[in-house]
DNA sequence: CTGGCAGCCAAACGTATGTTTGAAACGTAT
DNA sequence: ATACGTTTCAAACATACGTTTGGCTGCCAG
């Protein structure tokens, strides 16, 4: 990050800041100055802020969509088992590899894309869903492979569910870390919550489907 | 809503447009015009627009937990058994019930809590921890009850888990409802993907622990 | 040497925000 | 009817933001 050409330093900071602060709350001048580059070279470079926000994310996810698709044809390749573990196993292992000479840089991919989950007008979520829902329609159908059970529907919102539970324990981890210490005196490191997370998730994608509905009370 | 006190029509609107739009993105001007109050009304009764956002929340809030925590008064009394499925449908029944004149007012109560949860400086995070982190601790008791097997650390983070799922779930309904309408032809109501949840979360929750750990790739 | 051009910079612009002000309107008890 | 505390109001205030501007740099081709 030392000597980088101003674009580059500029995404590198705005990515940590985005992911610390969140966008609305994130001022370009607060970018620059950390940066250390002029105010106006966002504007200059990328055009507004919300450009650069999209840039931000095509940096994270373009190289992280690329390697999940070339992991999950070397899985069709050398016929390893579509199943539950498997199929999460790439990603998680993947989401946590991308970036080998950064271990945070993970908890930043999270945490960004929370962000962008839960921006409530959702045109990052648009972008996501139209620049990388093939490799997410690829990751289900091998999913569907691994627990033919559950039919699709079902499927398509234990995903969602499961990156709930990803995005959402991830992004908050600085804060549910020091809540953990606290009642259980103990650390907990992305790393750690992923191998957690694994059983969690396959637990929940291949729990038997229900006929009876929950009945709310009125 | 008609014709309610200036104070509880900020609240009403406020919850409504701090769900929609976020907190940042929702200003005062866009509260108050909508509320047909007074710009400084706000100000006047509540102090400041953070004061505003903790009001919205203890509104909604006091009343979920003191009736959860009635609910696992009666629960223990009846010796209803703690099991995940009874636990978690409690709290589910609940949040969709404590409002039922209005059904969206559930979607609300999620996306706020989402809103909250994803903003990243939390200091709402650790407002919601210090105040309503008794009927927390007690519904994860119960839960250990329920599944003994998992060790009190692993339940911990397999409830955040789980609160990550709901959360970002119902938070970003909307938005997933157009994708899985396109996908599947299907509507989908808050209580509905409830339904879906339950068995999924307590697949989860009550899934094995492994012993040997995910390996990284490096 | 010189022209052109992409990159960079300080400064300013317009706008939107949260907050404050001081007076008007209201309701109520005296 | 009058006085008083509360509530409402239009207006202004200070500040922070994203964006734009016009000129300054350094470099490379001609």
């Amino acid at each position: 990050m030392a000597q980088a050409g101003t674009v580059d330093r500029i995404l590198d900071t705005a990515e940590v800041l985005f992911a610390q602060k969140g966008f609305a709350e994130t001022s370009l001048r607060a970018i620059t100055s950390k940066a250390g580059v002029n105010l106006a070279a966002v504007n200059y470079h990328f055009g507004s802020k919300e450009a650069l926000i999209q840039a931000v994310f095509e940096r994270f996810l373009t190289p992280f969509s690329l390697a999940l698709d070339a992991k999950l044809d070397e899985m069709e390749a050398s016929g390893i088992p579509d199943t539950p573990e498997n199929v999460l196993g790439i990603v998680f292992r993947l989401a946590l590899g991308t970036h080998p000479d950064d271990p945070q840089r993970a908890a930043i991919f999270f945490r960004l894309s929370g962000q962008a989950y839960s921006q409530p007008q959702g045109h990052l979520r648009e972008y996501l869903h139209t620049h990388y829902g093939a490799v997410f329609a690829r990751l289900q159908l091998h999913l569907h492979q691994a627990v033919p059970g559950v039919p699709p529907m079902e499927l398509f919102w234990r995903v969602q569910f499961s990156l709930g539970a990803v995005i959402f324990t991830l992004s908050g981890m600085q804060s549910l870390q020091s809540i953990s210490k606290a009642d259980f005196n103990m650390d907990a490191s992305t790393a750690d919550i992923t191998k957690r997370l694994l059983p969690f998730l396959v637990g929940g994608i291949q729990a038997e489907v229900p006929d009876q509905p929950l009945q709310t009370e009125r």
